[in-house]
DNA sequence: TTGTACGCGTTATCAC
DNA sequence: GTGATAACGCGTACAA
């Protein structure tokens, strides 16, 4: 095993052809002579050739790379849509090309500049926070697609879940089990998915005839440590409560640990529910029930419709579901 | 904000000078004339240039781009790696080129040499199981750095934490709380640090003269689930224990609810010992006590590492200690 | 200090 | 079917 770097130069030499003809074997799009055909292919073998993607990028305009922007890596839910995104590309030829906008405006358009100088061929966004005006320059540039976020308008190059409904699931949920009293952990306030997933929240609570009690809603920031910090206050401020609604597992996380803390047992005194689903929530004490969003689905789903796009070919995005998994941090209130 | 798509040459023309000049104000190298370098920024500035990264490597030989070889992402230690590899590079003008080995020697070869034909400038590989001449041969070729991993006869090039001193250390903890009925729940057994961490707790047991019950010995793969299993096989042979060390954090969450599950309290009954430290861990119930590796400050090492290595210069690369988070998993045996 | 001309490895457009 | 030859956008000797 060697890691040669012949070029079709050398290919054509070998061969005893001109180097049109080694290129067009290599792209297999025009008629070769079978036996010239295999010549090309005997000399590409047997001197371990390797094609240079910048010369064959420069000369064909395309990169066979898709820039991926990602937002602070380490976040669960994203991490799962990235996996996906990852097997999606494998085998297709696109390699992604991984950047990371921070969550923040100013930092995501800069990446993304570095990825378009890079000449990739399609881009996808995982969340971010740029105008509208911005994605639409973008999306007249090249194919984009929008991952894990819902833009108004542009559904048709989205995946992502209704969080507001899938929220609102979930307080139901609670709310068929008898609990009256439900909490509320939210999420970093200005985020999107935080916002939604309050007022599915609000919803269900409103369908149930029950007014927000502003006393039961609590600042997060969707770590484990603000869902303790939750806790803390929610028991200081009195308020009965017999169950909590989480922005996020981690969240819950939190939550259950400082509620054992207390002495409060779960599900038995207070029932939690958590959303993402991430792959230690199964093995939770007890096992947490949780909206499960497909992030490596989504992120699969979202790179498959991008290779489409690449293609020229149009491409349908399917509507993701957050669905409820029932698992055991619910308790029927009797 | 517009992307747009200009060249050198549109920038030439409107600075009134040749591309090279332009060339030279890019790239900062070579003395010009502040008023033409203002003009040529100037220009740069109002045609929203960015550099196309194909010609530029075409032409210099330099990609700015390393491949990273993942396997298999989705486990929580390598992922906390590639987090740290993407903070590493932020900044650097190098761009992390992910592809996926899937713990396969053969794709991994595959994809490594999917990226040499990216002529990536360096090469990150985590974990993963090529042969030793592979390996050499890639390090004869371009800048190499291997994490995760320990590569006899390596060591310079190599960030890694001594599996086997961590995992010694953490049975002796245990044994110092007064354990002597220790099971262990095993990773993949043909996998380095499974061999690694469970030679570890052989060797602890040893130096405290006790002997290796393969009764208490339990296979496992990494997973949650595994660990679930594993429970249940160690209570069908009856044997006593009163504590478990797991191969991973993810094996000993299975663990904690199998027990949990047949009513053993954990740590009143059984204590718990994990690997790897893993963001959740802090916060089950009760917090996970385990080997903390720095997957983030590995990752981030190896990119500051290969970054020099690509400059030409040496690099000095950290040696790694996995430390014992003391948490709430282990009670002192009276 | 600046401009000219060539090369990087490939694809694309012509002829043959 | 096949082979010259011109792009592709940039870096860089070399000359001016």
């Amino acid at each position: 095993m060697r890691f040669n770097t012949t070029t079709i130069k050398d290919i054509a030499e070998r061969a005893n052809v001109s180097k049109s003809t080694v290129s067009r074997v290599i792209n297999d799009k025009a008629i070769v002579n079978s036996r010239t055909r295999l010549a090309v292919l005997d000399a590409m073998k047997s001197l371990g050739y390797e094609p240079n993607f910048f010369a064959r990028s420069l000369a064909s305009g395309l990169s066979m790379t898709v820039g991926v922007v990602t937002q602070k890596l380490g976040s669960p839910f994203y991490d799962m849509i990235s996996q996906g995104v990852i097997q999606g590309f494998a085998g297709t030829g696109y390699s992604p090309l991984f950047v990371d906008g921070q969550w923040e405006e100013s930092t995501e358009l800069e990446v993304i500049r570095t990825v378009l100088g890079r000449k990739v061929d399609g881009l996808l966004l995982l969340g971010g926070d740029i105008s509208e005006q911005d994605l639409s320059d973008l999306k007249d540039r090249l194919p984009t697609i929008v991952v894990g976020k819902e833009v108004p308008g542009w559904q048709d190059q989205c995946v992502f879940v209704d969080n507001v409904g899938a929220a609102r699931n979930a307080v139901k949920h609670l709310l068929e089990f008898g609990h009256r009293n439900i909490a509320m952990v939210c999420g970093i306030s200005c985020h999107q998915d935080a916002i939604r997933r309050y007022e599915g929240y609000r919803l269900a609570l409103s369908e149930a005839g029950i007014e927000v009690d502003p006393g039961l809603v609590l600042e997060g920031d969707f770590s484990a440590q603000s869902g303790i910090m939750a806790v803390n206050t929610l028991l200081m401020r009195g308020k009965p409560f017999s169950a909590v609604f989480c922005a996020n597992d981690m969240v819950a996380y939190g939550v259950r640990l400082a509620l054992q803390r207390k002495g409060i047992r779960v599900p038995e005194d207070v029932s939690i529910v958590g959303f993402d689903d991430q792959g230690e929530s199964a093995y939770m004490c007890p096992p947490l029930t949780t909206v499960r969003q497909p992030g490596n689905e989504m992120g699969e789903a979202a790179a498959a419709g991008l290779v489409k796009l690449m293609q020229g070919e149009t491409c349908r995005l399917p509507v993701m579901q957050g669905e409820l998994k029932y698992r055991e941090s619910v308790a029927r209130l009797i």
